[in-house]
DNA sequence: TCGGCTATCT
């Protein structure tokens, strides 16, 4: 019955000579020479598919002495099975077998090759023979059932025999060690040294890499310094794998200074030692550093390896370092590395990071293997040039040739859509997600969560969101973000406190919400932030620090601001945008101008965006030829044409200073069509210099352009009621009502200790409206006694004086100012926000609160800030 | 050792 059908094969000869002891050593290897050669051979040879013929394990060279193998006992034929992967038969033959037979190392033989072979199944059976044949969990055999276990998945099973064998072998240790640091326990991982560590087992070079990893990945400085000098002492000092161990987990912590007087020190560097001076100088930003490990390999003829070529091309990226990565390119062509798929793929980035996207092209044409790296990197090559659409049909390309795409694949694609805007494509590329049954990931759902946030959906922004089962804090940010930047400040705050319930908000959650706390004019909910990210060290952030700069400019408090602007050290354009837009808000032309000008002797040059601020300061303060010197310089120094926003600053800019006619020109000679805005700015200026005449002319234009938008009749409304035409400002009336449009209601609101009272004109119902009302009365009647009059032309009714002082006092600025009077102390600033622009009456009134009550006000409208003090504005009439 | 998603400004 046991026959053998062939010759001996030559493959059973190269079987390493430890499979047979199994003697578990130190430095096992998962995947053994012997296995992968059987597995080489057995293509060409065919084994009996029984039973096979045996001998005594040892003897290996002498196979052909055992064609008949009757006498063989069982332990030597499982043993044989399990030799030549054949776990099946071996199985079969361990259950036939009677245990009085059986010999430990016939289960340890059959237990590694469970391992080998990832069957947790059969390891169990094995593991329930055992017990039922009732042999002691000890020794050898504990060790091997634990790395059954472990090898095949079962951490928990595995550490429960562990934990019963009391077992003295640094291997298994290790074993556990590394296991436990793969699925990122590291504290089990360090409590399991430390437990070592008690019972007098000495570690090895792998003890020691394994920790320092984990130490590392706790952010545990100290301990990996500690480890340092104690590696040294137990001398595994000239271990390069301990040292390199080292240095990336002094990398990892941030230590640089540390890694770099190490390597320095080092007297035995391996190319290992070097690739992880270039990998952990980009990881910690400091690219150029890892460039000059770069060519210091090159210059002292280290020899330099793949990971080499790939970790300098990505410090080549990161800091724009063209040149050097095309001699990195040349020279990985020369010791062909081009054949490297990943040396390919990085090169390609490479050059799209570095702006050659020709570069990266011609790399991915002349690629002989495509990966779905390459495709995603070159999609992503051309959404960062802004060709969406050739992204997009990259996409569809590679989806055509075959290639699966994978989560990066899908957020770069997804990410093209938000960049492009593009609703319509983004639910196109959503949509083959959903068909392609390609299971919801967090990254994916992320940016899909951004891509219609970005496209202005937040219903289905929100929808994506939700239904996210673990979010992260991406996803937090994103939403948060989303709705800061769709003007939906309130629900951004909501979903902050919500997300503070369960992560840690970021820098970058900082950067999102803050926006929403200026929109608001909410300064204590902008201070407590403020105040988390200081606690925190996000303060120092560019991005932080740009937002909070924001923040506080649009809460009122320029002189904060302009502090902690001074105080970035490295301020970016959008710093200096920001300081430039604020002193323009605030009324502070010339320091606007000053900034301006400070920015570009640094060295900064303007954008589109600073533009926009600077002009907008000009015409805040005022100052037309500063205004029209900046429009010229535009297109003269800086090549950068103007679009709407900035024609609109001019015209804004010539109409408040009365060049009425001169606007309506230099509308007419614009290049582009102007929109309603545009008109609407000169519809301004003509109610500000009472141009009755021209304003209808200028009104037919914006009604025509956006007849939807009430905001332009009540302007028009309000001129003919300053002229008092009633008779128009009636027909209006009812031709707003013909169209269905309701008037924008007015609301201003005010912050008390951290929660926002909202009043609506003529709004009655607040607690303190008695009080209210009668302190308003009171100070008008002081106002008169003062020589002021009330205006009364604001009130846009056709009535009679008193009534018309009624309806100009029922105004919710004015109810949020006397509010504020009533409730914050003595002396204290008045932080009073408006969704519309502040009314006329109420400004000359506000002028008058701030001097007899000695306050200071400042009011935001929705156009600037208006600062009261001692009966003057900071406007100058400029609104 | 390569590629992705979140941030500041009119």
């Amino acid at each position: 019955m046991m026959t053998m059908t062939k010759s001996i094969p030559s493959f059973v000869l190269s079987t390493s000579p430890t499979y047979h002891n199994h003697k578990i050593n130190e430095n096992y290897v998962k995947t053994p020479n012997y296995f992968i050669l059987f597995r080489q051979s057995s293509r060409t040879c065919t084994l009996s598919s029984n039973l096979l013929p045996c001998t005594k394990i040892c003897s290996t060279s002498l196979f052909a002495e055992t064609s008949t193998l009757v006498d063989m006992d069982e332990n030597a034929r499982i043993c044989k099975f399990c030799e030549v992967g054949d776990l099946k038969n071996a199985m079969e033959l361990l259950s036939r077998s009677e245990k009085s037979e059986l010999e430990i190392e016939t289960y340890c033989s059959i237990l590694q090759l469970c391992a080998e072979l990832k069957s947790l199944q059969d390891g169990k059976w094995v593991h329930s023979i055992i017990s039922s044949n009732g042999i002691e969990v000890e020794g050898v055999l504990g060790a091997k059932l634990v790395f059954m276990y472990v090898s095949c998945g079962d951490l928990r099973e595995g550490r429960r025999i562990f934990d019963q064998i009391l077992n003295d072998k640094v291997f298994l240790w290790n074993m556990m060690m590394s296991e436990y640091a793969k699925i990122g326990n590291y504290r089990e991982s360090l409590y399991l040294y430390k437990k070592m560590q008690k019972l007098g087992i000495q570690g090895n070079s792998y003890t020691f890499s394994c920790i320092l990893k984990c130490l590392a990945a706790l952010g545990k400085v100290e301990d990996c310094k500690r480890m340092h000098g104690y590696i040294y002492k137990l001398g595994f000092g000239s271990y390069n794998t301990v040292i390199n161990s080292l240095l990336a987990a002094y990398f990892k912590c941030g230590e640089v200074e540390s890694a770099y007087q190490l390597f320095d020190e080092l007297s035995n560097r391996d190319v290992i030692s070097w690739n992880s001076m270039i990998s952990g100088s980009v990881q910690n930003n400091f690219s150029e550093n890892a460039l000059e490990y770069c060519i210091q390999m090159l210059i002292l003829g280290v020899d330099v390896d793949l990971a080499t070529l790939v970790n300098s091309l990505v410090a080549c990226a990161n800091i724009g370092n063209l040149s050097l990565g095309r001699a990195l390119h040349g020279y990985g062509l020369k010791a062909r590395f081009n054949r490297e798929t990943m040396f390919s793929n990085t090169l390609l980035d490479m050059y799209s990071k570095c702006g050659n996207l020709n570069g990266s092209s011609q790399v991915f044409e002349k690629m002989d293997h495509t990966t779905v790296v390459s495709w995603t990197s070159m999609i992503a090559a051309y959404v960062r040039e802004g060709l969406y659409d050739e992204a997009i049909s990259l996409f569809y390309e590679m989806e055509r040739k075959g290639v699966k795409p994978d989560i990066y694949t899908l957020t770069s694609i997804v990410h093209a859509c938000a960049c492009d805007n593009s609703l319509d494509k983004g639910r196109d590329v959503h949509n083959y997600i959903k068909k392609n049954n390609i299971g919801p990931s967090l990254p994916v759902s992320n940016a899909l969560t951004d891509m219609y946030a970005k496209c202005g959906n937040m219903e289905e922004a929100h929808s994506i969101f939700s239904q996210i089962p673990v979010k992260d804090t991406v996803s937090w940010n994103t939403m948060i973000g989303g709705y800061s930047r769709n003007c939906l400040p309130n629900e951004a705050l909501k979903l902050f406190a919500e997300m503070q319930k369960e992560k840690k908000p970021d820098s970058i959650t900082m950067a999102c919400v803050l926006p929403a706390c200026g929109s608001l004019a909410a300064l204590e909910r902008g201070r407590e932030i403020h105040g988390y990210g200081l606690r925190n060290g996000y303060s120092s952030d560019l991005h932080v620090a740009n937002a909070l700069v924001d923040m506080y400019v649009k809460c009122g408090l320029l002189v904060l601001a302009m502090l902690l602007f001074y105080m970035i050290p490295n301020k970016d354009l959008i710093s200096w945008t920001v300081m430039i837009a604020g002193y323009g808000m605030h009324g502070f032309g010339n320091e606007a101008i000053a900034a301006f000008n400070e920015m570009r002797r640094v060295g900064i040059e303007p954008d589109e965006i600073s533009f926009i601020s600077i002009l907008y300061a000009c015409s805040h303060s005022g100052l037309l030829n500063e205004g029209k010197k900046f429009f010229d310089s535009m297109t003269r120094e800086c090549n950068i044409e103007p679009k709407l926003e900035h024609y609109a600053c001019m015209v804004d800019l010539l109409s408040r200073v009365g060049k009425l006619s001169e606007a309506y020109r230099f509308i007419e000679r614009m290049p582009i069509k102007p929109d309603a805005t545009i008109w609407g700015a000169l519809l301004c200026g003509c109610r500000i210099h009472h141009d009755v005449k021209l304003a209808e002319k200028v009104a037919e234009h914006v009604f025509e352009l956006e007849p939807e938008n009430t905001g332009y009749y009540v302007l028009l409304a309000n001129i003919y009621a300053e002229a008092e035409k009633w008779e128009e400002v009636k027909k209006l009336r009812e031709r707003i009502g013909k169209q269905g449009l309701k008037k924008n209601p007015g609301y201003s609101w005010i912050e008390i200790k951290g929660k926002a009272t909202i009043f609506v004109a003529g709004g009655t119902s607040h607690p303190q409206a008695k009080r209210i009302d009668s302190l308003l009365k009171k100070l008008r009647v002081k106002m008169k006694d003062e020589g002021y009059s009330p205006k009364l032309r604001y009130a846009l009714i056709n009535a009679d004086d008193v009534e018309k002082e009624v309806a100009l006092c029922g105004h919710s600025e004015k109810l949020a100012m006397a509010f504020g009077i009533l409730n914050l102390p003595a002396g204290r600033t008045i932080r009073v926000t408006k969704n519309l622009r502040v009314c006329g009456d109420c400004h000359e009134m506000a002028k008058f609160i701030s001097k007899t009550t000695k306050r200071e006000i400042i009011l935001r409208d929705s156009n600037r800030f208006h600062h009261f003090k001692d009966g003057l504005c900071s406007c100058r009439g400029f609104w």
